[in-house]
DNA sequence: ATACATCCCGTACCATAGTACGGAGTCAAG
DNA sequence: CTTGACTCCGTACTATGGTACGGGATGTAT
């Protein structure tokens, strides 16, 4: 059969073997079969793996995958899409506070680079509170 | 004089006693003067602690903040400058995931409200690494 | 003067997401 | 049959940014 240790497991789905125990801990991942003690995986717990991967990814913190998970279980489709309607207002939010940033930091390194006396304006602008990040 | 104790600072400021007590610790304000051993600080504290929140809206760590002061300093503009370059490179990655991350999400909400039949498709596409974040 | 709010201090604790450690057992190749 | 890689386990530690606790000393208002 094709079941893979953890190594290849972890090696798999680019993670380190302590993260898959991680997670097993965490209850992220089903408690796999033992062959003589060592833990096998089969492809249901790599697919696992890397939807807790990318559900991460999308900022879904290790709870709220947990969350996600049962939601699998139950096909709870309103809840589940209720969090991803939540995520995705998060998202949308911390977009705006990061451009925001980045725009202000952006004005100021152009500033910065012509400004040939005085303070130094990326100092000068947070001391200021001329940065606006809201 | 117009000096303010801790709680005054904090709350002018918008952060907890323990968060101003935490940013002495880490260097992060100025020794206060003391009034028979309680902290006194005046508007340049309250303009320091401001400006460690801005920075830290802009997606300052703590650490780089600390940095920044030290530029502030010596007026080290091309540290400065290069720290700027370096966070704004930070935030427009971060700033790309996220509007990924965002997009596959949003697409998946609106199909998860159409799809009358079968496993929600929220579900479904992180299994199958269907959601693009990079 | 008697409450009650604030202040002091050090230390411990919280969440998040892992990462490291060390000793013991196991597995596959040469 | 030995060597080296991999696995097991629990526990401890990392980083980040605070938050909480407890006991004692003040500050302020009535």
């Amino acid at each position: 059969m094709n079941l893979m240790s953890i190594g290849k497991l972890a090696q798999a789905a680019g993670v380190g073997v302590e993260t898959v125990r991680y997670y097993q801990r965490r209850g992220l991942l089903a408690v796999p079969s033992r062959d003589g003690g060592i833990r096998r995986y089969d492809a249901d717990d790599l697919r696992r793996l890397r939807f807790v991967r990318q559900a991460q990814s999308a900022g879904f913190t290790l709870g709220e995958i947990i969350e996600l998970l049962a939601l699998d279980a139950t096909d709870d489709r309103a809840r589940a899409r209720k969090l991803a309607l939540e995520r995705l207002d998060h998202i949308d939010t911390r977009i705006a506070e990061l451009q925001a940033a980045r725009d202000a930091l952006a004005r100021l390194a152009v500033s910065c680079a012509h400004t040939k006396a005085g303070p130094c304006p990326i100092i000068q602008a947070f001391d200021h509170g001329t940065l606006q990040t809201t």
